[in-house]
DNA sequence: TATGAATGAGCGTTCATTCAT
DNA sequence: TATGAATGAACGCTCATTCAT
């Protein structure tokens, strides 16, 4: 029989996330330390692996949750009518991605499972996101007709990382990033006029 | 009073990149180490880090080689006449960028360094493949003309790298790089019919 | 919430402490080598590490001890009479010290460190030779009384240093150490006759 | 025959000296690279061992300028009367000595080959400032004459050791560099009175 | 004399992860 | 569940000195 888990248990889990998203707060995703993590929640290294398979999981967590916080917001909205509508509504987006260099790198990293079978946090919200973007895509008047809207989501979702990939490489770029978007997103995604 | 570099320098300059290309031959790019090309070139540590700023560069240096060589080879073929034809054009390099997790990490990394001033071999080496790619995108009679050349090769770019990502993380999906990459370049870049 | 110290953790800070003594009396403390040290304790170089924070802390302590054990024995025994026994008393103490270049650079880096707070085991000693110094010379019927019996053996302190620093510098200088040290010594403790 | 030393090796050297003067002024003694120096100085690495057997040799000559000043300084003066004026005296000496621990540090792995064939800049000048010091014992009438004048100055010899020892182990010592000294001294030189 | 490429041997570091208790 | 000591493997670095040309 087993037992139910237990209250501490879910109390450590918590406040090994609270700890770290203070600490992802204070010193951003690429400072954090597990070390540093369970020092202030005053629990054993050990027991942070018992909750978290690895550190990626618990970053991908934290970002995840980010990342839906935007979804949500998004999808609270009507559809944008064109590209420039749509360029103009990820761009909350576009800076919680381009914000460090390693979150990026990790949404990469897991953004491709969505083809398989075990979805984690950020695969499960990219898929989400990717649905989301279809059926405004199929909605909107001002996109094409002639491609099935989900794979011009996918689409989007290559040009949004083209742009982020940019951004981490070339300085001086933030400027660039929604502008650079629309010029992508401007062929790919408007009817033809 | 900067005099002429020695011969010598040359050779051992050669050498230890020619032992890095054999070691990657053996055992690829996720299991090289320094300490093994110093030792099978037969020069000290210290030479390694006089000839290159770090193990990076190094990889860099013979990715790029091998971008490069597959660049020449498009390059010497005449233009393709629509997507079909230019994904079957990319196949090769699809596979070379393909073969290892750490060498689409270091493409990625250091790619977008084409805007910049200080451009590595791999920049360098986007940049004239997207040339290329928007030289044939201006001469193929089956791409569309409504839009900039330029930009479609950076959108070919961008759906090259995506195809890639979604490569890394999805298992068993090398079958589908190619096929998912036409999915992407018809719509992008095909005339309207 | 800090837990009680594991015993492994003593066992294996010990047994580097152990292996590290040991190599010193085979090779000297030149020749040590951390790697040898964790190679012959068994443990990882990380382990090291976490248990000394650098090479010469390590050197330290195993000088120290040897400090140590000839301070106890110099404690056990009556106060010398004059400068003349109190050189004879220093001999082993000389010679520990005289026995390696390293050895001496590193009591000389670290024993001034006896005027603050963050006192390392070889300051800590020097402490208590002074001390014990102090005592004698305030014990001893030989010895000048209108000093401060603190500053007398500060005094012996800078000419044991004098006398080792020549030590290192002058080639088959050994012959001299306790004669020279006489010489110093005669003048600066020796009540007026 | 061999022929008269050319003069290009004489500015080749007075050019490595001067570079390397300007180098520790802007850097300190800790700071000179033998690169930078080279490179300043517009010759090659090679070209510096061939002028100067090692580093040491060069900074030696660089260290033992500015100490030649000061004993020239001192020389010029007339003997002090006691323990007192003679710390005031030295106060620049030892002002020079305590700037930087790597130059104290040469000073002391120098100045013992006093008593060897082979002496070297820094060596020759702690005998001639021994020397004067001696003289200088000898002549002023607030010294202890019991006790023959050269064992007492390389007693003086000691305690600035010490003095400097101390000075570069515990912080915020500065000002406690001549008190210390005198501290030493009196009870060292001072008649009996 | 001058050159400058090569040397070399070891240190300190990293920190997510494992595992015996 | 929780603990926390131990792991590990390679990297980057140092930079005075040597030596073949």
């Amino acid at each position: 029989m087993p037992r139910a888990i237990q209250q501490r248990s879910i109390e450590t889990r918590s406040r090994l996330l609270a700890t770290a998203q203070q600490l992802v707060a204070e010193q951003g995703y690429a400072g954090l330390r597990i070390e540093e993590v369970v020092a202030r929640a005053g629990v054993a290294k050990g027991t942070f692996f018992a909750h978290f398979s690895d550190k990626d999981s618990l970053m991908e967590l934290l970002i995840a949750e980010q990342l839906e916080a935007q979804l949500a917001r998004l999808a609270a909205q009507a559809a944008p009518g064109d590209a420039e509508q749509l360029v103009r509504r990820l761009a909350p987006l576009l800076d919680l991605m381009a914000a460090e260099r390693c979150v990026f790198d990790l949404i990469l990293r897991r953004s491709g499972a969505a083809a398989r079978e075990e979805i984690g946090p950020i695969a499960s919200w990219l898929m989400h996101f990717v649905e989301l973007l279809a059926n405004w895509l199929a909605t909107g008047d001002g996109f094409r007709r002639d491609v099935d809207p989900g794979l011009l989501a996918e689409g989007v979702q290559a040009f949004v990382m083209q742009v982020l990939a940019l951004h981490f490489c070339a300085l001086h770029q933030q400027v660039g990033l929604r502008k650079r978007l629309g010029a992508y997103l401007r062929p790919w995604l408007n009817a033809a006029s």
